[in-house]
DNA sequence: GCCCTAACCTGCGCGC
DNA sequence: TGCGCGCAGGTTAGGG
């Protein structure tokens, strides 16, 4: 579910509402989301130090404590952040709750398990979370020129391109598809065969679409998955051209229908009007 | 470097 | 109503 929009959402939502408070226990109620190290390790890692500040890397979240620790959470295909009141009843799937000082709690809450929680020492990141020092550059932050030469020095078909998180952090199967759409490029074409027109739209498709889905708070699909800190709905769903739109007319041309092609194992939305 | 498959899990919608 | 199937926003490992 959530990309790079979704996460800075919920970074956002927590920074106006846990920086300054100190977190005075940690429950693990399921040890999958705890499975790189253990339930043990974070409480350790956890309890007694103050937030002092939220971090977001592609789709990697970090909660900074004053402790010198910091706390990753990646909520891979089903996971959520929920801020709520002590006294509200958690639901289902809530494997890991930190309970801070002025009765709020932090709940992690994550159906399919696939998220982790994991504190760690930044000094030692590289060989406690190798994957999150090996991300690529943000998309808000690659220049064209940087954008052509991966481009370029590559052959693979440029969804696929985008998708690894090594070459761009926090693009994923939606914002991949509207990106594309954007910058009227086909997913399945070869990244070094792009004009200089075409990488030109591409990393100006980049920027706007993902800088447009964080000021809508993120994309809340059908089944409502996805949700602020609050509980709230994001609203770039309404903005999606061709992501989940499959068999429907193209609302950028009018004339293509939209098609759906599988690529990278994943399933890929396009124009072929639009898109070349 | 790149591609493909399998795996990790649960929930939901659909067809029968 | 109930069952089986396919599919789902992400990522890694292993083999070729």
């Amino acid at each position: 579910m959530p990309e790079l929009p979704e996460v800075e959402t919920i970074r956002r939502g927590l920074e106006g509402r846990a920086v300054g408070r100190q977190i005075v226990d940690t429950e693990v109620c399921h040890p999958r989301p705890v499975r790189r190290t253990s339930a043990h390790h974070l409480i350790e890692g956890s309890v007694g130090a103050t937030i002092s500040g939220l971090k977001r890397r592609g789709k990697y979240l970090i909660i900074v404590l004053d402790s010198g620790h910091e706390i990753m959470i990646h909520l891979r295909m089903s996971g959520q952040i929920i801020a709520a009141a002590r006294r509200e009843s958690r639901p289902r799937h809530t494997h890991v709750a930190f309970i801070l000082d002025d009765g709020q709690e932090l709940w992690f809450i994550d159906p399919r398990t696939f998220g982790e929680v994991v504190a760690f020492d930044p000094l030692q990141l590289e060989t406690t979370i190798p994957e999150l020092a090996g991300l690529g550059p943000e998309p808000d932050q690659i220049s064209l020129a940087e954008l052509r030469r991966i481009l370029r020095t590559r052959r693979r078909q440029i969804k696929a391109l985008l998708l690894d998180q090594t070459v761009i952090a926090g693009l994923g199967n939606i914002y991949g598809d509207e990106i594309l759409h954007w910058a009227r490029v086909r997913p399945d074409r070869r990244s070094n065969s792009l004009s200089p027109l075409s990488e030109r739209r591409l990393h100006t498709a980049i920027g706007a679409v993902i800088a447009n889905a964080i000021a809508a708070g993120g994309s809340t699909l059908g089944d409502g998955q996805y949700v602020d800190v609050s509980g709230a709905s994001g609203s770039f769903q309404h903005a999606h051209r061709v992501y989940g739109r499959a068999g429907q007319r193209c609302l950028t041309c009018g004339r293509g229908w939209i098609r759906r092609v599988v690529i990278a194992q994943r399933s890929s939305h396009f124009c072929p009007v639009c898109q070349r």
